[in-house]
DNA sequence: CGCTTTTGACCCGCGC
DNA sequence: GCGCGGGTCAAAAGCG
């Protein structure tokens, strides 16, 4: 499995690009050549990545909960990491159920970005995928926070990185 | 029939 | 204080 990431020093440090047969063994079929490239480096200095949205804050970042109903005010510190794919859908089933809860247009991109969170109770796990206008054919997914439940589906290659990105994630 | 998506409104932080 | 950009809610529609 090619999803080194022991190799890494810090979150992301450099672009080192990954093979990943990701949406091949999801069974996907509108994908041109099928094999992802894929670069674990949104942040961590692209050159040409300086969106501010996704751009600066892809590691890891403090998430305030703007609009809680319970009036809890701590800040959660959230691990959130980011990946590019190169890919031709947005929606990259990694393997857990997600329902969208939003979409906002993104400034300075002409591609909608969507917000999903993982439908597992107790899980707030949330991810959004924003679609690079540069390049189209790229899709920058981000993650934030993990999950504490088994996959749901039969993608062991995914999931075995993502327990990888866990534990990584974890020791942050 | 239950779950997901859609979509506009609302909310919040921040800069001016 | 206001406007803007970004994130979330929630009602209604859609779909299997």
């Amino acid at each position: 499995m090619s999803f080194k990431m022991e190799n890494l020093e810090g979150p992301f440090p450099s672009p080192t690009p990954l093979s990943l047969n990701l949406i091949n063994s999801l069974g996907y079929g509108e994908r041109d050549n099928g094999i992802l490239g894929l670069t674990a480096a949104a942040a961590a200095g692209v050159p040409g990545h300086e969106n501010k949205g996704l751009g600066g804050t892809t590691t890891e970042s403090e998430v305030k909960i703007g609009k809680n109903k319970k009036g809890e005010n701590k800040k959660t510190r959230k691990s959130r990491y980011a990946f590019q794919t190169r890919s031709q859908v947005d929606i990259l089933d990694d393997g857990y159920r997600w329902r969208k809860y939003g979409q906002k247009a993104v400034k300075n991109n002409k591609f909608p970005r969507s917000y999903y969170r993982c439908t597992h109770q107790g899980c707030n796990v949330r991810k959004q995928v924003q679609r690079l206008t540069k390049d189209e054919g790229i899709v920058e997914t981000t993650y934030e926070g993990m999950h504490s439940h088994p996959i749901q589906k039969p993608n062991d290659n995914f999931e075995n990185i993502l327990s990888q990105m866990q534990i990584y994630t974890s020791s942050i």
